[in-house]
RNA sequence: GACCUUGUAGCUCAGUUGGUUAGAGCGCUUCGUUGACAUCGAAGAGGUCAGAGGUCCGAGUCCUCUCAAGGUCACCA
């Protein structure tokens, strides 16, 4: 053995694991009747962003890795899942980005083109992260990697999304959404992050119509949008306005006529008790024009500048633009009363920073309460327990004020939601294409049908070089939507101008459904034995970030479609700092590279800093100085072995009879009586091992790796061993028993050390072990002492 | 605005259902080790467990309030 530990065999460790097949667990010929009989323990890999090197938090999975290990070794059937995501919006925004620096953008390709670059440009990527996961020892069955664009996941999905349109719970509707006019999609509200921002309350003078001098005074922060209002609303008690009632009043600069509307939501202390209603660009105003069925005008379009909905001078500029103009054209004619400082939350979009701009957009919806109900009584239940605790609140209660969840986004980089419109029904159809000379079209199909305006493109052509079609809701007298299929056969059946719907689904959409999909749910109810075997799952670990992001909607899909929860555990680890306690980040240049912590010190040490006397749920600081003592620690326990097979070799030497073929069995014949030293580390040995166990159940991985290092350290080494150094062979049992017990103890946390000494004892002393690995080894269990 | 979490040695944090002199890693002090150990070993300094009150035979651990820090959620003009 070498004078120091140096991690240069990892990854031949890791190989020689994956070629025995140890992370690949078979499945029984009859899994439903071996499932009943003894469980196997499940995790999947939340996956990684297909396009992205690791980062410090991934590391943290190797909670999971411990976990997966341990019951590995305890004998259970043992499956840990990896797979990658495609990261939708992520993903296409990194990759404009690059587009960017070729001066280039994603208006310069067509829909099916965009998409093809991005494949090759992720593909390109997918093998980094998984190398990855590979240096940092995670025991996962690659024999099973999936990624959410495999054609298997995309069918299930699809099926997923079809049963949800038949029983009604996909609907498409043109609501007010969280629009963000740079990264041109819609986002759900967990993508809208609302900051404070110092602005002013704009006070403007509405005149009444028909009453000489007699103005309604509204106070608003956003007053470029009165250009869009159909109303102003104050509360039916509010003595100021009582002698308002059927009074219109005259928008300025728009020179429309809107109505007073009265409503018991209005705030009469507010302002002046008198709110301008922007439906199109307010949520509370789409709510209340809903109600008094007010009309809409959306101002803004999809690109951010406004449209022909205003005056001339107001068109194709962009909010703050037209705030300007607004508010400086209201003074002039003396309609401004006031500007107030005033300093309010506004949503900004989380992926570019900008203000989301809310706005009417048709989009496809989850109806989400029913779902949501399932997902709480399960929860309430304890059918998936949250650890640490505190998490079912959260959870609980952030289903309860659950809104629809628009799911589409439009952005290529995703799963095409499978739907197909007939032209032929939705003349007023927005087509944008790439023709053949490489210019960008965007007409209405009647227009371009008919070649009016438009010059001749042949179908084929528009097919093609499609970037977006913009179908308006289109519904019939009787209410149904018109010339919409959910299958592209059902819809030529029908038509022959067919065009499939240009946005994808959200990424969650897609990994809120893969515990199943991963496993082989089939929506024909014939299902892999994979899935019949394996799942529900045993425990579903992730970061807490996205517990509802995710893990919520896994609950949410999976008690839809399987009718049972998808994991019965859902363990939210904590988020890795550096040693000050403070958030990694690139612009703060504390970022840790997982990789390269493990080239410098190796895999366990790095594992063992992550979880060393951490608290489930709490953050966990990064440090170079805790690296470097687990790296010490990692050298102690090869240095250890070193001196034990040392001290061995020279009682050899001593007495080339000595029986090495132990280990320690209580009662052996001619065994040497034990001394008061070996009962004492056989008693701390017995405890260690129960409390292991106890820990690794009860997640309390900090705490197991704590006491483990402090029983090899300081009562093995310190104590026992350097007793050892004055006495005879009769120490040689009790020894090799301690070592191979902590090795096996230690396995789960600190795996290619531990393996590695023990490949090497097993070759030196053939009755070491009659185990192939150290990671398929039996698990402890108290010694008689 | 609602909810959650945290406040323990110089730093980063443990302390599981309340039970004898409060722990670890790193740092610091002294001594010793060059035949297991990129060191290691032995000994040590250092905390009124944010503050106040309460429950209890007994509280860092449970309850209330105060102060401080962080986080999550939220359509208020």
């Amino acid at each position: 053995m070498d004078k120091a530990y140096t991690p240069k065999d990892e990854e031949k460790i890791y190989k020689s694991w994956v070629d025995a097949g140890i992370f690949t667990p078979k499945v029984p010929k009859d899994p439903i009747k071996a499932r009943a009989k003894k469980e196997p323990f499940t995790i999947i890999l939340p996956p990684p962003n297909a396009n992205n090197p690791l980062h410090a938090g991934h590391a943290l999975f190797i909670v999971e890795d411990i976990m997966v290990r341990f019951h590995r070794m305890l004998g259970d059937p043992t499956l840990w899942l990896p797979g990658t995501d495609h990261a939708g919006i992520e993903t296409q925004f990194v990759f404009e980005k690059q587009l960017q620096k070729e001066g280039k953008s994603r208006f310069d390709f067509d829909r099916d083109t965009l998409f093809k670059m991005i494949f090759d440009y992720v593909t390109k990527n997918r093998d980094v992260a998984k190398n990855q996961m590979k240096r940092l020892g995670f025991s996962l069955d690659w024999t099973r990697e999936k990624f959410t664009l495999d054609e298997d996941h995309i069918k299930r999905i699809y099926a997923v999304f079809r049963r949800m349109v038949d029983e009604d719970l996909v609907y498409r509707d043109e609501k007010i959404v969280n629009y963000c006019t740079f990264c041109g999609t819609a986002f759900s509200n967990l993508e809208v992050i609302h900051k404070t921002v110092d602005s002013h309350l704009w006070y403007l003078k509405y005149p009444v119509v028909g009453e000489k001098d007699r103005f309604v005074t509204v106070a608003t922060t956003r007053p470029e949008t009165m250009l869009g209002d159909t109303a102003v609303a104050v509360n039916p008690k509010d003595p100021k306005y009582q002698d308002l009632k059927n009074k219109k009043l005259l928008l300025p600069l728009a020179d429309r006529e809107i109505p007073i509307i009265f409503d018991d939501s209005i705030d009469m202390e507010f302002g002046t008790g008198a709110v301008k209603v922007t439906p199109s660009h307010s949520a509370e105003d789409y709510d209340l024009a809903k109600k008094h069925d007010l009309p809409f005008i959306r101002i803004f379009d999809y690109n951010g500048k406004s449209n022909e909905q205003v005056p001339q001078k107001y068109q194709n500029l962009y909010p703050n633009q037209v705030r300007q103009s607004v508010v400086d054209d209201m003074q002039s004619i003396e309609l401004l009363e006031k500007t107030e400082d005033y300093s309010h939350e506004v949503g900004h979009c989380y992926r570019c920073g900008r203000p989301i701009e809310p706005m009417t957009a048709p989009q496809w919806f989850v109806k989400i309460k029913p779902l949501s109900d399932e997902a709480s009584k399960a929860v309430q239940k304890d059918e998936i327990v949250f650890v640490p605790k505190r998490f079912k609140k959260s959870f609980l209660t952030w289903m309860k004020d659950i809104k629809d969840w628009p799911i589409s986004r439009q952005i290529v980089w995703g799963h095409r939601i499978p739907v197909w419109y007939d032209l032929a029904q939705n003349l007023q159809a927005k087509i944008t294409f790439i023709n053949k000379k490489g210019e960008v079209i965007t007409n209405i199909w009647s227009k371009l049908s008919s070649n009016i305006e438009t010059g001749f493109y042949s179908f084929e052509e528009i097919k093609q070089g499609l970037q977006v079609l913009l179908v308006p809701i289109n519904k019939n007298d009787q209410g149904e939507v018109a010339g919409v299929y959910y299958s592209e056969t059902e819809a030529n059946q029908h038509g022959k101008y067919i065009l499939q719907e240009t946005d994808t689904f959200d990424t969650w959409f897609s990994s809120g459904q893969w515990p199943y999909s991963t496993l082989g749910w089939e929506p024909d109810s014939n299902h892999s034995p994979d899935f019949l075997y394996f799942y529900p799952t045993s425990v579903l670990d992730t970061m807490w970030d996205i517990l509802f992001f995710w893990v919520a909607r896994m609950v949410i899909f999976g008690l839809y479609v399987t009718k049972e929860v998808p994991f019965k555990v859902a363990h939210m680890h904590s988020r890795v700092t550096d040693s000050k306690g403070q958030k990694m980040s690139k612009s703060k240049g504390n970022v840790i590279d997982p990789v390269t912590i493990v080239d410098q010190h190796g895999a366990d040490a790095l594992r063992m800093a992550l979880v060393f006397g951490i608290a489930p749920g709490s953050d966990v600081a990064i440090s170079d100085d805790k690296i470097r003592a687990q790296r010490n620690f990692v050298n102690k326990i090869w240095n250890a072995s070193r001196f034990i097979d040392m001290l061995i070799d020279r009682l050899k030497e001593k007495n080339p009879a000595i029986d090495i073929s132990l280990p320690f069995i209580k009662g052996r014949d001619g065994e040497a009586e034990r001394g008061l030293v070996d009962q004492e580390i056989l008693t701390q040995l017995n405890k260690i091992i129960q409390s292991t166990t106890k820990n690794i159940n009860k997640y309390h991985f900090g705490q197991a790796s704590e006491d483990l290092y402090h029983f090899f350290w300081n009562q093995f080494c310190d104590i026992y061993i350097e007793k050892a150094k004055d006495r005879g062979e009769d120490v040689v049992p009790v020894l090799l028993t301690v070592l191979l017990n902590s090795l096996k103890l230690l396995h789960p946390f600190m795996p290619f050390v531990t393996e590695n000494i023990f490949q090497y004892f097993k070759q030196k002393y053939p009755n070491f072990s009659s185990e192939e690995f150290l990671a398929i080894s039996s698990w402890p269990k108290p010694y008689e002492v």
